[in-house]
DNA sequence: GTGGTCTAGACCACA
DNA sequence: GTGGTCTAGACCACT
């Protein structure tokens, strides 16, 4: 795991790329947040921190009896609007700091190549 | 000014997209941090945060003399690295929460042309 | 059953509500444990808890073969200090959230009316 | 301070009850958190939470340099129920363990004498 | 054994 | 020096 980042966005970050590559999908259970705790090294309140983020993010479902299950709910116009203002901020500082602008939107579309590509391996 | 995240690192990512939009270039002179602090309501101790954050991230210069200008270093492969990984993230929330692909690229192919377009017109 | 609290000890004061209304007196047998946690689809073991809860409180009786029933014992000084307490506290709520205190009392007055009603009803 | 509750609602009820009293009225700073924590030898985090508590409720506004302020803002129909649903359940259990009715309304009416009272000394 | 809460101490952003 | 956050460990409610 990378340094220096608040623990439990890490553990959020890592999750929605899980979802993103399609290794869980719709109704997938997350793992126990205990289980995590304890291969990460971290506090189980961390964890469920992380957990309680995609929560309200609308990824995924908590419930005491049947544990944490992914609901992919597709996000309406607030979201679409929000995150095109953090994608301008993330490619403002590549072309800021001398990467190409080419070169980025290269680095954009393998990156969702890989995610499109796991996608149909797990759904063959 | 957009909210509920860092005053200091708001104004770094506003500065940030002013260096991408090539209205700040090469030697251009920041704004004094009594400006900005006086436009955006808040204290110039944190404007000073904001400046000293991009100057360790070279992509200012201090001087207390001339003020603060912007020094367009390129980025080495280290920023290369950690930018794909936060693109990575990034992409992935989009993916995850139900943006089409293609949709997340158009985006960002709009979002870098506006930039090339606005350094267009400041450098005829 | 209203939301957020204790289901524990929702049952034990809706129980509790009941025993004011005169519905169950002294010597009434409750419902079976299980009869409640089917009508309120909880488990057993939340509903015994409640139980246990108001045995220790001196109000009803348990038996391993008669089950549960009603044991009015008067509580002593103890007791009308304590929820002297708390009355203060819940009355103290509604002045500093603005329910004039004629209001406040005039509610208690009527609640207190409403138990007296259905006791008589009871036991003609 | 009584024991075996949560520290922070026992702060919380606390405060409600001078606000209750007049001791604090609109527009009273609160004491700064740390001085409560310090006072009560527990963890600011708790006394914090406390705030949270009062400021989720209208009846305090934080802010960061001019500290925690009451607010005495008038609650609706909502507040108006949810409390009458709490004095009935307090009420219920007075009656059930035996306290007559007009003993129960004698000590709510003493109560709320004794804020009236301490109100009209504050602001003479 | 599940998710969730309470208290705690160190630290952060802001003035 | 103000309110607020992050991580932590012990404990709770519920199954």
């Amino acid at each position: 795991m990378k340094s220096s980042r608040d623990h439990y966005q890490q553990i959020r970050d890592r999750l929605v790329e899980v979802i993103a590559e399609g290794v869980l999908t719709e109704g997938s259970p997350l793992p126990p947040a205990r289980a995590l705790a304890a291969e990460f090294g971290i506090n189980l309140h961390t964890v469920n921190k992380a957990y309680d983020l995609l929560r309200r993010q609308g990824l995924i479902r908590l419930n005491r009896k049947t544990g944490a299950v992914v609901t992919l709910t597709v996000a309406g116009p607030p979201f679409h609007a929000e995150w095109t203002a953090r994608a301008r901020t993330l490619l403002a500082e590549a072309v800021a700091r001398g990467l190409p602008a080419d070169e980025a939107l290269t680095i954009c579309r393998s990156v969702l190549d890989s995610f499109a590509a796991t996608q149909s391996e797990d759904t063959p």
